[in-house]
DNA sequence: GTTACGTATGTCATCGATAACATAAGCTCA
DNA sequence: TGAGCTTATGTTATCGATGACATACGTAAC
């Protein structure tokens, strides 16, 4: 190019902002901060002076002199179910862009730990000033401690480090509810299609369908155990519809359920006329099974938001536990018992 | 506490290492970086002093004095489908975690530019070292160019800028093989539910669909629309089920065609015998619907790891765009038409 | 009319890693 | 053996924003 003399194309600092203000870089530092003790007249001309240059600050400068990085880390296990895994980036993200704040990801691969220690360095190493950990993992190593200490945490619907404050939806109450649900319904058993029991709402959902046959004086059947995926309940469908007097079953996912229901349909079992069906989650396709699922709704985008929340407010509060409340969707796939 | 004197708990620099070592500052980052000019020995000591110390290293100063942040990223659209966007994340995530880059998220609530600009400016001001753009968005903005001129930029699935490459699924092709799909069935006529319009991947559909057609001399009915939702496939569903002739229908997404379905049921109309459907995405629930879906596998995962990939090579490899193919799954929910 | 205080702004040192340059030692080959 | 190169390590300046402190001015109070 044949263009006038360009400086070598490098972004603008504070400093340039500073000189074609007419102010000092420290002045311009605390413009663009808000801070009370400037002149409207002054900000005015420093906010042009930004203007024209096309000043960007630099957060890592910020950074390294305040030691803030207004950025926090989400830690999200990789497998699991994909909806709960978006609403739940969605939901963070959203509440930690209003309070000012990046979002940085570290997504792992499985559930052991080591894998869970070296999300939390790298995400340490980023000098994130929260993390928020979407990991339903139950052992917590020392090391994880070392960086939960250091850095203020939130677990989401997962296991608590002595120094991280949890959140979550009652996975308990969900399970109990939704078993509850088909009992008052006249079913006499309740089968359950579980979740991977080191999945920390895995176990919680089975407790609570534990819970409520125990209240209601019945002997729970073993427990059928997935993996989450639709694939896993059809699997375990397959087994259900062989024993005779399955007449209602808690599938711990949507998903699963979707799996299991096609199962029983391929053995001639009918839902909800034979069996009942009632699940967790209320995703989206929920309401286009068919039949149309009674499924226990689950807000991630609501809780996750919450946790966010929770990291940012310090640990003044003293808040150590949170929990959001589960409601359930009463559709089509459960119905009173036939010979009830 | 009652202990020996501690050091106000700061964290351990480089400085220290050094130190503790007794080398320079400089050999501990050269070390620590696999310069290939440091003993064995020398390396030994510093790691064991970085052990000792529980150092880390800080990412801050690592950017400033660098001017890279080792850190790309990604922006996404809260809306639509929940389990491309999830595949999205953790396809980048994997992909730049392999590479040793850190993943920052910005997800943008609705498709308007501004919106759009602002996520952009984000990114930039938190210095990332590349930009993954997985918005459909069509309109590109002046400020837009701007920042990706000044930070490589892939697009997925999306819109050109002039300086960003793009990377995605041929999505006119999937729209082609669907359609061309019903065709080869023996059906006359193909209707279409698409998605947005401002959605580029709905476009493509649209447009793969309109060339099979055109490819089969047939002239394509009017198009309906919906949101991605499968409420909006359950409404434009119930229009295509008062439509006596309508025997084969090509839905934008999967979770429309769940909508589609459950439609066409309520109307009497039988898939596949009555009418055929067949869709895009190939989402996990796919299989379990009634009937089981055809549809077209779209592989996010791998598409948008090569989109890291495109964008970490940098600019010299000068490729501009790369199209992923994409491949029909054949199920149940396509058949012949009955009186043919 | 001096003291005291508040407000707006400037100066300087600092955060921690790294690039650029400097040095010292070891090696090769004429 | 010493010029010339390579390799390992040390020294210094630097990135850009900010906290702590300093200064200059105005204004209220005695």
């Amino acid at each position: 190019m044949t263009e006038a003399t360009e400086r070598p194309a490098r972004q603008p600092s504070m400093a340039d902002v500073a000189k074609t203000a007419g102010v000092s870089a420290q002045t311009v530092s605390r413009a663009l901060r808000n801070s009370p003790n400037v002149t409207p007249e002054t900000r005015k001309r420093v906010l042009a002076a930004v203007e024209q240059l096309g000043y960007r600050f630099n957060n890592a400068a910020r950074v390294l002199s305040s030691g803030r990085s207004h950025t926090i880390g989400l830690v999200l296990l990789q497998s699991g179910g994909y909806y709960s895994r978006a609403a739940v980036t969605a939901g963070v993200e959203a509440a930690a862009g209003e309070a000012g704040y990046a979002v940085s990801i570290a997504t792992i691969a499985s559930l052991d730990t080591g894998m869970m220690e070296r999300s939390l360095s790298k995400l340490a190493d980023q000098g994130v000033d929260g993390i928020v950990i979407a990991v339903p993992l139950i052992s917590v190593t020392r090391k994880m401690e070392d960086i939960t200490r250091d850095i203020p945490t939130v677990t989401l619907d997962g296991s608590r480090t002595s120094s991280a404050r949890s959140l979550g939806i009652d996975q308990q109450e969900a399970g109990r509810v939704a078993t509850r649900h088909l009992l008052d319904l006249g079913h006499r058993q309740v089968w359950h299609v579980a979740g991977p029991d080191e999945w920390i709402e895995a176990r919680r959902r089975r407790q609570g369908w534990q819970q409520a046959l125990a209240e209601a004086g019945i002997e729970a059947p073993p427990p059928l155990e997935g993996d989450w995926s639709p694939d896993s309940g059809y699997r375990q469908g397959q087994i259900l519809a062989r024993i005779p007097d399955v007449t209602a079953v808690f599938a711990a996912s949507d998903e699963m359920a979707f799996g299991v229901i096609r199962a029983l349909r391929e053995h001639g079992r009918k839902v909800p006329d034979d069996v009942s069906i009632v699940s967790v989650d209320d995703i989206a396709l929920a309401a286009y099974c068919c039949p149309p699922l009674t499924t226990v709704r689950q807000d991630f985008y609501q809780s996750s938001s919450a946790a966010v929340a929770l990291l940012l407010e310090g640990d003044d509060a003293g808040v150590t536990e949170v929990v959001v409340p589960a409601s359930l969707s009463v559709r089509a796939s459960t119905a009173p018992p036939r010979s009830s």
